[in-house]
DNA sequence: CGCACAAATTGAAACGATTCAATTTTGACA
DNA sequence: TGTCAAAATTGAATCGTTTCAATTTGTGCG
């Protein structure tokens, strides 16, 4: 079945076939109902490479995801890719498992399955314009922001959390809840790195609440947000020091592992320590105690990453860096000081 | 750059160039090298539309995956397309949110891109040989076996754990340990489910052992291993029975929901209730206690499920139902009656 | 030296759509 | 009824490959 058999059936050219199916103007109604019924009986289905050839390109948009364990890129994946079907493109992804290969794997994908649009899921995204230049299509990084020191940023779109202000919130809540002594473990952080945003949060909201920040209170870890290197981290912090009340974990998941750490050197959470963390993944909810923190809105940020690389494709030279809420969501793990 | 211009630059035919790059015999040496130094040197990335419309058929692979909150499936994924992509194919992924949706996706997929072949992870798959008659092109079922029923064998291909010996043999820790008064709150399983499946071990294990199944000690819930429907689901036995040394719970985080549960109603794991899974996730050995588990080998998962689909359409008429072994990872949830 | 046969290479026809210039049809109006 | 513009339709070129029949080149042998 083709677009010929159709227009043979129907009586008609194959052009106007395809401008039927096209939705072109100057095709009259007679022909189009014609066509469109023909088309419902004969089960036609396009052909994607014939098209795709024609026309240059593919309606397809790359996702590279950063492949290690973080639960809320999965989260946001499925989001992401009901959206790009929703909007008829067809969705790439691809995992990359060093944060190293993420724009390279973009390009690469562009080029390979001429992408339309890229969507960055995560990683670390401290490039150079020359490096970005690369990319050759509109690209939307998603889960970064404020992270871009000297890009152009109107290359490019993102969709993001403020990870500053939220760490600072959340640090802010501890100190809210009388909290003066707060450890904080991060994974290693990098210039502009997300970890550097969110550290840099911790430290503002002790120095605006007249603390000192204790650098013997912070440990930085190895990988990026996995959960054995904080754990690890944690205990390399209680060798050293156990007068903390609470903790700032960057994530939800490096914060449980963070309370497995501390309960197993006898410290309750939150009754010993208190810990706050940033992501608001559903497990966290039953975690013992219930984790508290700032949730990220996944399906949001799903839905507008897609939605603003649409109206890049659609619409050249459009750009947009939105900011998103993380909302604080009180679960057990911080407990009020007297 | 077309494989015309390599033709051109080379001052050989285009299907000269057509044949080295597929690697067919019959061209001579000194070409072959020839045109692949002009492949490497102008950087040529040959266009799929192209080489698709003609051959009509894409090298992709379709990926259907159960939409809902499965960690397990999200973590087998990642290997599923690092593997896709080692073979030279490209993945489509295609979240679905009903488990009545799965074949009909597929088939929709196959149709609509061209696919070589399916893979569909996890859901419940109870299709008639009719329905999946749809689907033209070969399929892996990944995580589900023994479930098929009336199906013909021979027309597809399985990959996953055995789920009734599984269960089996976690119930039969539990008893080892001393239990005799084990619940177990389960979702609503239906024919040839994982659910029923794992359901049937828990009751065998229970009369091997001379022990009486306890209907009331079994809670069904609804959803297919959302936390919130095990959570309601341990809450509803509770108001009923409070008698029980130990659960058993079909997955991780279902069981992760039930021992939040437990605790929020002053039963302490494992002191009072023992509580042992199957699934193995990362995050389970961070959880507190520490989960007791039977663990799925979900990289080997992956790896075989792309490996016999490859070999299936290499090979057609091949398939193979390949039975993993899930093993027992002791965690801290399970505690030993005197 | 020429013949047969194999190896290497080529040319041209697909594949199934889109697109645009060219053509036909329609309808309004004088 | 004839003219003209607008609307509708068509034909043909094109996209970049693969494939296969046809042709050229090379080789061994009588």
């Amino acid at each position: 079945m083709t677009i010929k058999d159709i227009a043979k059936n129907c009586g008609v050219s194959v052009s106007t076939v395809s401008r039927v199916l096209n939705h072109h103007p100057d095709v009259s109604e007679e022909v189009r109902r014609r066509v469109l019924d023909e088309v419902d009986r004969s089960a036609y289905i396009p052909n994607n490479s014939a098209r795709d050839l024609v026309r240059s390109r593919s309606d397809a948009i790359g996702v590279v995801v950063r492949g290690t364990g973080n639960l809320f890129f999965s989260r946001v994946l499925k989001t992401v890719s009901g959206e790009i079907e929703r909007y008829g493109y067809t969705m790439v992804p691809h995992f990359v498992h060093s944060d190293a290969d993420e724009v390279k794997a973009g390009a690469v994908l562009e080029r390979e399955k001429k992408l339309q649009g890229l969507l960055f899921l995560g990683g670390r995204f401290d490039y150079t314009p020359a490096q970005l230049s690369c990319v050759g299509v509109p690209f939307v990084c998603c889960s970064y922001n404020n992270c871009f020191g000297s890009l152009d940023e109107a290359s490019f779109s993102s969709v993001a959390i403020d990870d500053y202000a939220t760490a600072r919130r959340a640090v802010e809540e501890l100190i809210r809840r009388g909290h003066r002594k707060i450890a904080a473990v991060i994974p290693s952080r990098e210039d502009r790195s997300i970890s550097e945003l969110r550290y840099k949060g911790f430290l503002d909201a002790l120095q605006e609440h007249g603390i000192d920040p204790d650098p013997a209170l912070v440990e930085e870890t190895g990988g990026c947000f996995e959960m054995p290197d904080s754990y690890e981290g944690v205990c390399r912090l209680l060798s050293r020091r156990d007068d903390f009340t609470a903790m700032f974990m960057l994530s939800d998941t490096t914060a449980l592992a963070a309370i497995k750490a501390l309960e197993d050197h006898g410290k309750h959470v939150p009754e010993d320590v208190s810990v706050i963390a940033i992501d608001g993944l559903n497990v966290s909810e039953y975690a013992i105690p219930t984790l508290t923190t700032m949730v990220q809105p996944a399906d949001e940020m799903g839905r507008e990453s897609v939605r603003i690389l649409m109206e890049m494709l659609k619409n050249p030279g459009y750009y947009h860096h939105r900011v998103l809420e993380a909302k604080l969501r009180e679960g057990a793990s911080v407990r009020t000081l007297n």
